[in-house]
DNA sequence: CGGATTTGACCCGCGC
DNA sequence: GCGCGGGTCAAATCCG
């Protein structure tokens, strides 16, 4: 992974929280990346713009719709087909963890500039909130000014992470708190997606979660941009060090406290706002298909910034 | 009563 | 241009 690619990751508000279902939760997913061809937007509108920055990527084989396909309890996803919009950087520092000391992370910069993504998720809010207060006399203008936006270059949108859970329970804790605001239907699937946005004002946060229809014991989660807050005092305690360090601005280990707790990375899912899509696409990584055994959950395979250290690399505001 | 959730309507981007 | 699907809004409703 080239420095120029490294230098425009953001980093990733990565946490899981298994405390209140600890007992559900068997495997932690990391998530493949034709996974999220079902964020249309995400990959139709904007596959130019993004790198996943996958380690497993290839070997996720999910011939069917739904990525969730093949995923099988025994640690093995495969892929066989990719959305050919995206492009997926193979990343080995991901699951061979040697990279994780390229990317340091920076634990307390992720509140300081968490901004970059906030400004787009304003700016699309904004734009919607506009046109409708401004329906009287302002309309025209507000939607001149919108279009403007979008003419010029594609909407830019939060770096986004993904992963599969396999729980009982559609929303997990991870720390933070989140209000619903939306629930739509999943095309193909019986189970709706459900759309949440962190409650801390001033914090653009969003997940989704839905649960794979191959395999309803998976959730499927999806967060979308930083949080620019430290986590709920209440939660802290019992949560903070499970979650990223970064998240909460000491330094703590991710994993290993949980090594009491069943669970496993199996993939990850970087999605990235990047233009080298064309580079990649014919890449031997992106077409290269096998099988990967991936990490044992007994395995000490040290923290996930050292798995995806690219997922806790801070972008840097200038 | 205030905050969270539900849910139908609406907006937007994309493909045909 | 139109239809579809994803994402968001916001009024109504629920709930502690």
């Amino acid at each position: 992974m080239g420095d120029e690619l490294r230098d425009l990751y953001y980093h990733q508000p990565f946490q899981e929280d298994i405390r209140h279902d600890s007992s559900m939760v068997q495997n932690i997913h990391m998530l493949d990346p034709s996974f999220m061809s079902y964020t249309s937007e995400y990959l139709h509108g904007s596959s130019s713009d993004y790198i996943t920055n996958n380690s497993l990527g290839k070997p996720f084989g999910f011939s069917t719709p739904s990525p969730l396909s093949s995923l099988k309890d025994d640690d093995i996803i495969k892929q066989d087909h990719m959305d050919a919009n995206v492009n997926y950087i193979n990343n080995n520092d991901v699951v061979g963890g040697g990279g994780g000391s390229e990317t340091p992370v920076t634990p307390n910069s992720s509140i300081s500039n968490s901004s970059s993504n906030g400004d787009h998720e304003d700016s699309n809010k904004k734009d919607k909130q506009v046109k409708d207060e401004t329906l009287e006399d302002g309309e025209d203008a507000s939607k001149k000014e919108s279009k403007a936006k979008k003419k010029g270059e594609k909407k830019q949108r939060p770096p986004k992470f993904a992963f599969m859970t396999k729980s009982e329970v559609d929303h997990l804790e991870d720390g933070y708190r989140w209000r619903k605001y939306g629930q739509k239907a999943v095309k193909n699937s019986p189970y709706p997606r459900s759309y949440y946005r962190c409650t801390s004002q001033k914090c653009q946060v969003k997940k989704r979660v839905e649960r794979s229809y191959q395999d309803p014991s998976i959730v499927i989660t999806t967060y979308e941009g930083q949080h620019n807050h430290h986590l709920p005092a209440t939660l802290r305690g019992s949560v903070a060090r499970m979650l990223n360090p970064s998240m909460l601005a000491q330094p703590s280990p991710l994993m290993a406290p949980q090594t009491s707790f069943h669970q496993e990375f199996i993939m990850s899912q970087m999605p990235q706002f990047y233009g080298h899509a064309n580079a990649f696409a014919n890449s031997s990584m992106y077409h290269h298909q096998q099988q990967m055994q991936l990490p044992h959950p007994h395995h000490d395979y040290g923290l996930l910034q050292d798995m995806v250290p690219s997922m806790f690399n801070l972008k840097q505001e200038p």
